[in-house]
DNA sequence: GTCTATAGCGTGATAGAC
DNA sequence: GTCTATCACGCTATAGAC
């Protein structure tokens, strides 16, 4: 067994390696020897280092889903007590939405990688793999549909619930498949853009949200259209 | 090779056990050896009748993409028939998005089942795969956004673009993933009922681009706040 | 048209030298 | 702590009997 405590050159080189590959092409389709060609050490070392294939991706799980959470409670708390309605409904989709892309403690770029190795996992349905997924985010996410909640008044919680299960799949599907958009907007778009994509989702969920609202100045006609 | 015009019951028996085989677990992490099994076929009967693996899913699209095409056009056709232009935008969200959930052609639940093979396959990143998918509804699509841009008079082109992007994620991230809003809403939603997940995305996707229209009675400030 | 048998390769994991 | 060597297994694809 390797040390807890410390993490290694060796270690982190593996880990990021490892991260960069899972992003790519999921877990499943990865081989060891991939990882261990990519941080420049032998498949053996990786055994020592993580025992097994899923050790590897418990430990990138670990190192990242504590910093993105405290950075999304953080940026939750502040955005609570902005008093508009409509400004604190943004600033809370941006808490939520914004350390998903953006680096994730000291990792360079982290967030943005880690975001999209979630993305593929979540579809991957590899069983070994959801066993690690399993709830890493569930406590946050209640807190950030409460804090919703109290934003959009008189709306159902099944609505809500959806609307941010919405929230996250248009997140994962941009950073998962960016060129479609490049392409049909025909140059206009460029779905890499980070910056960007955080602003649509940002916007695009905010309407989204905003019209549940039952109180407001919301134009009438949203509910039990046909559909 | 067997014949092309015919579906012998064979073909269609791997067909169906392989299409169910890859919604569940994707393209790379089932085995032709489950799929003979499944479809109660030997292993060498699948190479007879598709070539190689790819051979399979490449049929499995075949039968579907212009089902699903023809039945999404014609719907649209029948939307734009509408003059209102929020119940015609409610409209064309249905016909998107109805063809993705419901039956395709005489297969039987076909259409949910596709959709998910081709929202685990957009996450896998795997070549093969990725060379089948390749815009086999990109003319359909951009068909899509021309009748939306219609109903959102003043919207940009981008911006719509990604909205659709969202769309589409947020109906494969339902459709991968539809525990998530059983449990986090504590079981008042069920995220597996198609009817009510129809119903959310195209009332979610509809405040989201109505939002987009300059002229209309749109209630200010949602363009270029904070964010 | 479907089967069995097998080739040829790549995999995850381990044992033991250094 | 990192290496080489190796095991046992699973995979796709093919060849050829029936």
């Amino acid at each position: 067994m390797p040390r807890a405590a410390r993490e290694t050159d060796s270690r982190t080189a593996i880990l990021d390696a490892a991260e960069e590959l899972f992003s790519e092409r999921g877990f499943g389709a990865v081989a060891l020897r991939e990882i261990a060609r990519a941080a420049g050490l032998n498949v053996g070392s990786l055994t020592y280092h993580f025992g097994d294939k899923a050790g590897i991706l418990e430990a990138i799980y670990k190192r990242h889903t504590n910093p993105m959470n405290a950075r999304r409670l953080e940026l939750i708390g502040e955005a609570k007590r902005i008093e508009d309605r409509d400004q604190r409904l943004m600033a809370i989709l941006r808490a939520y939405v914004l350390p998903a892309f953006s680096s994730s403690g000291d990792l360079v770029g982290g967030g943005t990688r880690f975001t999209r190795v979630r993305a593929i996992l979540s579809a991957e349905g590899n069983a070994q793999a959801r066993a690690i997924i399993a709830d890493a985010f569930d406590t946050t996410t209640r807190s950030f549909i409460d804090a919703i909640a109290e934003c959009v008044t008189g709306a159902a919680r099944e609505d809500i619930v959806w609307r941010s299960q919405f929230l996250l799949g248009s997140l994962y599907y941009t950073l998962i498949n960016p060129e479609r958009i490049s392409r049909l907007s025909d140059g206009r778009a460029d779905g890499g853009d980070h910056d960007e994509a955080i602003r649509q989702i940002v916007l695009s969920s905010h309407a989204s949200f905003r019209a549940l609202a039952r109180t407001s100045g919301t134009p009438a006609g949203e509910l039990e259209h046909s559909a």
